[in-house]
DNA sequence: TGTGTCTGCCCC
DNA sequence: ATTCTGC
DNA sequence: GCAGAATGGGCAGACACA
């Protein structure tokens, strides 16, 4: 498929505030494309080449180096480029503006394809090393060269990660459901197969290439990253307890980074929420895990936080953020010892467990893990009173924790 | 080699 | 992460 | 009420440049 094509539909989307518009335009859009697009059409739209968790190098190049790309591929000064920056505060539409301008560059353009882009954005992510920088500017200002004004406009939007189309996840995936079954009765099948497996291109690819079987087939494996569930801030006891139902499991909050831990026989590997691999981060979690986690397969999470081991006394967050690095691991983690503190567990010895009720799979964790003072469960307590959801609260925030999580454990 | 700038779907 | 907005 | 977009603080990596 072109690429004009997408960007002719991103342009639409834009434009239009309804949200079932939104979907149509896109899924309008994905019926035009073939089947070996899908992919790539679903990835650019999330606004990345690749998921997080398959540690592919980032594009590298943001607002600062899209100035110059600009520049380069409309012969202009970087100071007019600045200069309509400012007035219209949106990168890709100074790209559009300045490349409509200097019309004669698009005169022998090749026509770009999805294809063609995606590889491309890719090949920009590869370079790295001295003079990388310099490469990725030309590289990326050439193929504006061969990009009409409006198609610019989101090359430009993409690699600096602000699409900004009101179309996220769930619309994608709407868009998807009404393009390949005709409606949006399975946006929560493909959601489902979204969630376990981290990858909505593949996704959508199965769905184009197989159909919606297909994706219902999709299941848990162990070393690919689950999407973790998020939690909603609520102020008052009363409405947390009507929220959740009769009874709630509260559990403190832990002020550290949250971590998917997913053990394979001798493998583990450490996710963080946005599903980067973080297992170089913390060889000691990994050990612990390997220790004390008396599964073959088994996918936990936790909170990881720094701690005083002399006095087991949690540290703050920043502590913990200078375990975040590649170089001196060793020496970090003397220097920022932590501790794992679990609160899920979503797979065991091949099998699913996210359907459980919490208290069992609570039951589960403690049958699994073998407690020390570097992993432990989360301290938590189940309760049906407001008044002592309330008291728990209050004793977290006295004993230095962030706050409470309430759950419903569904029984 | 040291310093400054930019980048990170960064983490919270 | 929080906060705001438009639907 | 929700999804999406916009925003902040702080830290380390990577590169450019002198």
């Amino acid at each position: 498929m072109r690429y004009l094509k997408l960007a002719q539909a991103y342009d639409e989307i834009e434009s239009t505030s309804g949200t079932l518009d939104k979907i149509q335009i896109y899924s309008d859009m994905l019926k035009e494309a073939q089947s070996k697009d899908v992919d790539k059409i679903v990835a650019l739209t999330m606004g990345k080449l690749h998921p997080d968790w398959k540690n592919e190098p980032e594009i590298g190049l943001a607002e600062k180096m899209a100035v110059q790309v600009i520049a380069a591929a409309a012969s202009v000064p970087e100071n007019t480029v600045l200069d309509i920056l400012r007035e219209t505060g949106d990168i890709g539409s100074t790209g559009e503006s300045l490349l409509r301008e200097g019309a004669q560059a698009t005169l022998f353009a090749e026509e770009l394809t999805v294809s063609k882009v995606f590889s491309t954005l890719d090949e920009i992510a590869q370079i790295s090393g001295s003079g990388s920088n310099k490469t990725k500017i030309s590289k990326l200002a050439g193929l504006l060269t061969d990009a009409d004004p409006i198609e610019a406009r989101y090359i430009l939007r993409t690699v600096t990660g602000s699409l900004r189309l009101g179309l996220g996840d769930m619309g994608i995936i709407d868009g998807l459901s009404t393009a390949f079954t005709g409606n949006r009765d399975v946006r929560s099948d493909i959601e489902a197969a979204f969630n376990v497996c981290s990858d909505l291109g593949r996704v959508a690819c199965v769905l184009a290439e197989n159909g919606i079987d297909a994706v219902r087939a999709i299941h848990t494996e162990v070393g690919i990253p689950i999407r973790m569930m998020a939690a909603k801030k609520l102020s008052d006891a009363e409405e947390i307890m009507e929220k959740i139902g009769k009874k709630a499991f509260v559990e403190f909050k832990y002020d550290g980074e949250r971590v998917q831990a997913h053990k394979n026989g001798a493998d583990v590997t450490l996710y963080s929420r946005r599903q980067e691999v973080i297992t170089h981060q913390y060889p000691d979690v990994v050990q612990l895990i390997l220790k004390n986690v008396k599964a073959a397969t088994c996918v936990l999470e936790g909170e990881c936080v720094a701690i005083d081991p002399e006095t087991g006394k949690m540290k703050p967050f920043q502590e913990l953020m200078r375990r975040r690095r590649k170089t001196d691991i060793k020496s970090m983690q003397e220097e920022v010892p932590v501790a794992l503190f679990v609160f899920d567990i979503l797979y065991l010895n091949g099998e699913d467990v996210t359907s459980r009720p919490m208290l069992e799979r609570r039951k589960l964790m403690e049958d699994t893990i073998e407690v020390n003072d570097r992993v432990s469960l989360t301290i938590g307590e189940l309760t049906e009173a407001p008044e002592r959801l309330y008291e728990i609260f209050e004793d977290a925030i006295n004993t230095g924790y962030e706050g409470v999580i309430a759950k419903a454990i569904h029984e």
